[in-house]
DNA sequence: ATGAAAGCGCTAACAG
DNA sequence: CTGTTAGCGCTTTCAT
């Protein structure tokens, strides 16, 4: 493989001067750099990415951590940075920490080993100490879909989206309303949608009762199960549900059916993530939608804001709140 | 950030000496060994990968080009492939081409500029001679879901797929069986299962009639109406059809329901792909099901042997061809 | 088992 | 606008 200095022999130039004609940081006079690309094509010289990040000291890669890859909701955001990464000549490497924290730290490090761009980050604990080790070393990073205090971070308003789902079913005339939530206990995302529900309910003057949280640990069919089995042995069972997650709220729907229960008649079930399928099902979902893609593709925006103006270090930190959408569909009844 | 320079100096050794002790490259004393790392600990040293693969000519790094990121198959493929990789301590660019050969190009072009260890790509076109180019380079390349003659894949038995789709229906008694195709003319993957299907009926004593072939370019919701508009007007409709893809398959018993059609009394349908939820759609759909993430993973092991034994350059490519299993539910009227 | 010298291919900093 | 010099931080020879 050619490189810079055969170019620059080739077209009668300095190494340097092929250097600028290719990364066009400094100017170079038009001839000279149409003789310089023409000996390139000649040669079938393209620069070598490696050398350049070492002098650089900065890699054309922008680093990513999700939860799970098997999320369509991350992978929408993965596709929505890859776009504008692309545009900037960017790579994007994405990683899944499987929500465990050392994961993630483990990604982190090789992030900073191969000394990226830059990060974003949809983290797996909620210390987000962490994080600031790569700032210090000049590596920005945005955090996605979560909150932080002290750096970027595009967020959904899960609080509102709570809050437009359990205003719908109070709006159906439901009075005894359960909600079943997901994921590890702490979860900010869920937490948010769960006091946005519940405040919904105040506002309505239905004050939540705590015994009609459900809560489990996943969305896999086992829990569906678990949660329907909790749902069923409440005392006055309630009419209807806000589940947390789609995925969660198929289950759900599914294991009431198997248990000979109608919905929306018997039970009305809200989910939460509008995946898609979800009017496909047996009964389609009334859920609520997230602005997935906009918000990886802010994040990566305000990221690279960060990158190219990686010299002023401004403190004064963006914090992007988008908001969800209700999606009314068959399982409230509305339809 | 202290460099091997650094340590080494407060080890009391020379710097190669570091460098050995980290990358495990050559033998080192166990005591000096011990030195090393305390004195790398102490200043919180850590290789800079950079450096370390511009002299190595490699980075630890595997490129990965899939058609789409908004497709659960290949996000479960790159699962895979991430978890051999995470075990050989490489990182993982999974770009999409977006089925158009120019994107396809210019990452492999990225690929080579940053020296990936090694490239795994599910190709855009049909001719497939652009990754020779890689190989020259003594990048190693294989192609995942799809055959290729001039080196490694690991595919999936299409043909054998579409054949059990096809010899299900026919045991199930249907006798006039339509199929309902979808992707750019001539991909491959879906060409092999239309054959597959086609030799079911032929060796089922009932020639597949051309007319009875339906094709649509994408897998969206237009597409689906678009096919049950051309199903609804084949003479002597059939009773059953055969459709490429589960989400086509969604759309086009959707739409098939919307015209009063009733799935499977009127139409049976089997899908293909086995995707997500198919079991929790309104009719659960009958389907195909692909070892997608075993896909991956053996792909990913091949590709490591090439890169772990890049001196042997052997001519032996690996074909892998795994095996694809019927899925029964109440789409095909089994059940 | 360890070290010394010489790059990998590019770009920053400074000159002119 | 162009060139010179001197690295980026690591690993490869080749010695010892």
């Amino acid at each position: 493989m050619p490189t810079i200095r055969d170019v620059a022999c080739k077209a009668g130039v300095s190494p340097i001067t092929v250097s600028r004609a290719f990364s066009g940081t400094h100017p170079v006079a038009e001839e000279t750099r149409r003789r310089v690309l023409e000996a390139a094509e000649e040669l079938g010289y393209t620069p070598d990415l490696l050398a350049r990040a070492l002098a650089r000291k900065q890699s054309p890669i922008i680093g990513m951590i999700v939860p799970e890859l098997a999320n369509p909701f991350f992978v929408t955001i993965i596709d929505a940075v890859q776009a504008v990464a692309r545009q900037k000549n960017h790579m994007v490497v994405a990683n899944q920490s499987e929500r465990q924290p050392e994961m993630e730290l483990t990604s982190l490090l090789q992030f900073r080993q191969l000394r990226m761009a830059g990060v974003l980050v949809t983290p797996a604990s909620t210390t987000l100490d962490h994080l600031q080790s790569l700032q210090a070393d000049g590596i920005p990073v945005v955090v996605v879909a979560r909150c932080w205090q002290d750096g970027d971070c595009v967020t959904v308003d899960d609080f509102a989206g709570g809050r437009i789902a359990g205003e719908h079913l109070l709006q159906l005339g439901h009075r005894e309303i359960g909600c079943v939530s997901h994921a590890e206990p702490g979860n900010p995302a869920v937490q948010a949608r769960v006091q946005g529900f519940q405040a919904a309910l105040v506002e309505g003057d239905r004050p939540f009762l705590p015994g009609r949280m459900i809560h489990v640990e996943r969305t896999r069919l086992a829990n569906a199960e678990q949660a329907v089995d909790a749902f069923l042995s409440l005392p006055h069972r309630p009419t209807a549900a806000f589940v947390t997650a789609d995925r969660l709220a198929i289950g759900f729907v599914h294991q009431l059916q198997v248990r000979g229960l109608r919905v929306p008649e018997d039970v009305a079930v809200v989910g939460y993530d509008d995946i898609r399928y979800a009017e496909f099902l047996r009964v389609p979902l009334t859920t609520v939608a997230l602005p997935t893609y906009e918000m990886g593709q802010q994040a990566a925006q305000i990221l690279f804001e960060r990158i190219e103006n990686s010299g002023e270090d401004s403190r004064e930190w963006q914090r992007v709140l988008l908001q969800p959408e209700l999606i009314v569909r068959a399982s409230c009844g509305a339809q």
